[in-house]
DNA sequence: TTGTATGCGTTATCAA
DNA sequence: TTGATAACGCATACAA
């Protein structure tokens, strides 16, 4: 069938397979494989219309020229960008990073590029919001921990492709994973309640730039619910709001010991919190949890160094559950929008205990 | 002039404006303004040979449209992606994601992506030099902590684009930031002998996946250096190696402590390594530093937190270092390859003192 | 099953 | 200074 004889171009072997690598064009794949141009371009995505035998010619050809679909060209003639972005407030933070990490993969599996934003301040968040990069540019958007406000929200909407954000409030239309920080915290203060607590403070904090975290809001409403539940008296002097981060959970535990009553354990919204709170307990000398007890969220990487009492969520799999809603929502554009609540976890460490008076 | 009347168009103030936005094309545009396509491309990237008169029109009408490139078409067109990769072992390290926190803004600045790869284990890493998913893809790559073989080194060649390496050896025709860790563990050694120090011991760290990091063997180059010049007997059983990280530290620390001798002082190849090394001599109930004391190195966020005296390295601005030097190449491709070293200081806190018994 | 022809939205070359 | 016009490299509707 097949005539042996090649009427225009030399023979396969003959061509210099290794100028110029990795630019090599469609048009030169099908040359080399004796196919046209469009029987390239199926036989590499795996259309089914496409005999084995040509399919393996073009793969062969193919690789002889180390080519690469130019992704350039295919999204300007599919319309698709092949791309996913995703939003961080501060990546240093070990739970963005984590966050990102555990959205990577499934990503990348699935053939899409992964676009990172810091949105590390004010400045640099408003000039995004304004400019709008992402238009044109991304099939869907991954946020984290932004908890944008109309306008900014409204931006995003304007882009027209699905959203997934993680821990925020739900917004009608968009994806959404997240914890119960209510019930989360409530594990940790009725775990203190056990431990016959009576006195038991809280510092919350709040972003220095002033954004409305709804996080801090979920965990002290579980801290209040535990506390009128359990018939321990509610002292609003024993809970204190710092600036996000271990100095200002430090500073807040030195005001809860400079109060007029000393708390005999105390619920920290986060892990970090936690952390400057458990420098300044060590300098004033009390002693963990003998004097105080103290218990975190999170089950931050150096939770466990520290033997610090904590609640643990699944940071890494709120990233993976996010990219994977993102991507069913690219292939059925018709999905109706979930959101899913990933469960919280005790975890009893060495900072939580009973008080060394009873 | 310019007559007045609209030929094929509705008037502008009759076009539907707010009709799917972000979907109008150039040619759009050039109708509102009533200018050619070429006209509004060249207008809207500031080219000089633009009146201001009809610059002004197109940027009018491109705001009324809600207009933005499509950068799939200028790529396609121009052969620039417009895009800057970044790969990371792990980004839930807290160095590597400061780093490439350091690095973003300088590519948003000059208008480009960063697209990130995390390659977190071998399998993901051996995929990703064997497909090779950067090919037509980037501008640029930026590669922290990464430690390629020559096969490896070879596959990023091949992408024929400039690349930065941080914290790495340097290889030739890539740009390169990094520290001086010999100089830099010989400062914290010496801190160590200033303070009268006999018997230093060092925990040094491997990759667990068999890679290799050249920062071990400096860090011991200069720990070994210091002992040499300052007299000081070496004792090859005072020198551990563990798996990078605290739970390393930990059990390497506590093979020291088992040891035939003692150390008094214990430089850790890094803060991580350092951590874990603390929580075992508390466990040990060993007291810092009247019993032993301890270096790290990094300054890692959490080491002002645990009073650990450090030898502080600038790891963001190695990261805006590694961008800058690629956008630089990438306005002058025929720039030569620079090599740059960042400086480090000694931080001291208080982990290490003189021994109680002098 | 495969090939032809056209469009995707820019940029760049060349004339005017 | 501005306007036609031709790439850029691929995907797809339509034909064969």
């Amino acid at each position: 069938m097949e005539p042996t004889v090649d009427p225009g171009q030399a023979a396969p072997g003959e061509r210099p397979v290794t100028a110029t690598p990795g630019s090599a064009t469609m048009a030169d794949v099908a040359k080399l494989a004796r196919v046209s141009p469009a029987t390239v371009s199926r036989a590499l995505r795996g259309h089914p219309s496409v005999t084995e035998d040509t399919r393996r010619r073009v793969l062969d050809a193919a690789e002889r020229l180390h080519y690469a679909v130019s992704p350039a060209a295919s999204r300007l003639a599919t319309g698709r960008t092949g791309t996913i972005a995703v939003l961080v407030p501060r990546l240093p933070q070990w739970f963005y990073a984590t966050v990102v990490a555990g959205a990577g993969p499934s990503i990348h599996d699935a053939g899409l590029d992964l676009l990172l934003y810091e949105l590390s301040d004010a400045a640099v968040r408003r000039r995004f919001f304004a400019r709008m990069p992402l238009r044109r540019r991304v099939d869907g958007v991954i946020a984290l921990g932004m908890y944008m406000d109309e306008v900014e929200t409204e931006a995003l909407h304007r882009l027209h492709v699905p959203v997934a954000t993680v821990g925020e409030r739900e917004v009608a239309g968009w994806w959404n994973v997240r914890i119960d920080d209510v019930d989360g915290a409530a594990k940790a203060v009725r775990h203190l309640v056990r431990l016959g607590h009576q006195r038991i403070g809280m510092i919350s904090s709040f972003s220095p730039e002033g954004y409305a975290f709804r996080t801090p809001i979920d965990r002290r409403a579980g801290y209040r619910q535990v506390l009128t539940a359990a018939g321990v008296r509610y002292a609003p002097e024993l809970e204190f709001s710092a600036p996000f981060g271990m100095e200002g959970g430090g500073t807040a535990m030195a005001e809860l010991l400079s109060g007029p009553e000393q708390p005999t354990a105390v619920f920290c919204e986060s892990d970090e919190v936690a952390f400057g709170a458990l420098r300044t307990l060590r300098r004033a000398g009390l002693r963990v949890p003998l004097d105080v007890s103290v218990i975190g969220f999170d089950d931050h990487d150096m939770a466990d160094l520290l033997d610090l009492s904590t609640i643990a969520q699944p940071v890494r799999e709120q990233g993976r559950t996010a990219a994977e809603m993102l991507l069913r929502s690219l292939t059925t554009p018709d999905a109706k929008p979930e959101h899913v609540v990933l469960p919280t976890r005790l975890v009893v460490r060495a900072t939580t205990g009973r008080h060394a008076t009873g």
